[in-house]
RNA sequence: GGCGAGGUAGCGAAGCGGUCAAACGCAGCAGACUGUAAAUCUGUCGCCCUAGCGGCUUCGAAGGUUCGAGUCCUUCCCUCGCCA
């Protein structure tokens, strides 16, 4: 919690919503914050300057991918990740935790870390808490992530509280192996049980993390178990250091968690979802792909002040690219999506400075 | 005019006597996507419906052989290639 350049600090509260500032080497970061996600040192498909204009302050990117092309050693000497991707602000990278979830088949669990067989040319790669920390200090992020250990929403108490087990013991093993200069977050999983849940952010919530993540939410559980269990577990997460809902989401789901008291998210829900023909809006998803956007002349929302809206592409424009299979179209959407999230954080900061969140977030969850 | 090849669902293309409403690809339509192996994946894709080992109509046209024909025979129509 001394780590030098990086700071939090709350600015306003709103019930259990709040709205502050992280303080890292990069700059400054209002929250709560979005961050859009760039695997591999890139948001597919925009420059650094457009992701920025989409109000975005810091970008995640990958420690598994990274680590095995082109290699910690290839981004450390290009400057760190932040310079090799020309991204001068905030860089956060996750541990390599979450591709043991998604990439199951392809790894072992021991006490020790993951052995992964890589995706890329099937050789094996050890990646244990400390390599994961060896790796993010050479890609130079500004916020590491520990190795924890995800499991599937789908998974048993008893195995849910063998991941708290395991990630708080690498938790400890992080902390011994982390870079002084570099922030680290510790990850609490529990699953959908409250009490877990409660007992590891104690637990992690004793050791001298930077700030606390939730991992192990949207990971095959209903929605509705994670809205029911936010409220539940976020406000035990110490309140002086930044809280981070890993892989959240929806808007809706941001809306639900920053009345929790989140303060982080990253999804790559809008730029994924961009690239398969989804246009993410106030009203709900529109999939440009419908036929029944063949001849309409209308923006995606003319209301947005993205670029694709401002130009004024229409639907029936947007759908001719994307059937033909056009690299504009891509763009365009990260863009407009990525827009929509950076202007409904920016909106939810000002209403939680001005007390309003509720009666905000009610416009919001119930559109009509 | 002669010889050869061929006409199969919107397009391309399998099919060589039964289990063919007909493989596969494309196009079309719909859906999924939440710490990115994703510009990906899934479903559907002759017509009808009570949606099913359901009914009906199909494989250039007509006729025939057969218990049974997209598959075999005859004639006709049409394409493409080579030769005149």
């Amino acid at each position: 919690m001394s780590t030098p350049s990086f700071g939090f600090r709350v600015t306003s509260v709103d019930g259990q919503a709040r709205s502050g500032v992280l303080t890292t080497r990069k700059g400054e970061v209002l929250t709560p914050t979005f961050m859009p996600v760039g695997t591999q040192a890139s948001v597919k498909t925009l420059t650094p300057a457009e992701v920025a204009a989409t109000g975005a302050q810091i970008v995640l990117g990958n420690t598994y991918h990274l680590w095995l092309r082109p290699g910690p050693e290839v981004v450390a000497g290009q400057g760190g990740l932040s310079a090799f991707m020309r991204w001068p602000h905030t860089v956060l990278t996750d541990s390599g935790g979450f591709q043991a979830f998604s990439l199951a088949e392809r790894r072992t669990i021991s006490d020790d870390g993951f052995v992964f067989r890589s995706h890329l040319d099937g050789s094996k790669r050890q990646l244990t808490p400390e390599e994961a920390m060896r790796v993010q200090s050479l890609l130079g992020s500004d916020i590491a992530m520990q190795l924890d250990v995800c499991p599937p929403g789908t998974a048993e108490r008893k195995d849910v509280e063998a991941a708290v087990l395991q990630t708080t013991r690498w938790a400890k093993r992080t902390l011994a192996a982390r870079d002084p200069l570099q922030a680290v977050f510790g990850i609490i999983q529990g699953g959908v049980h409250i009490d877990l849940r409660r007992r590891h952010a104690a637990e992690l919530g004793e050791l001298p993390f930077d700030g606390l993540a939730l991992g192990g939410f949207s990971v095959g559980e209903p929605p509705e178990q994670m809205h029911a269990a936010l409220p539940e577990v976020v406000p035990y997460l110490d309140p002086v250091r930044p809280r981070y809902l890993m892989g959240v989401g929806t808007p809706r789901d941001l809306l639900i968690a920053v009345l929790a008291g989140v303060d982080m998210f990253d999804c790559v829900l809008p730029t994924r979802n961009a690239r398969n023909g989804q246009a993410i809006t106030r009203r709900g998803p529109l999939s440009i792909k419908q036929a029944q956007y063949r001849e309409d002349r209308r923006p995606i929302d003319e209301d947005c002040g993205c670029p694709c809206c401002q130009i004024g592409y229409s639907r029936s424009y947007l759908r001719h690219l994307f059937i033909a299979r056009e690299i504009l179209v891509l763009r365009l959407l990260t863009q407009h999506n990525l827009w929509v999230y950076g202007d409904l954080l920016r909106r939810v900061r000002e209403a939680i400075a001005s007390r309003k969140l509720g009666v905000f977030a009610r416009e919001w969850l119930e559109p009509g």
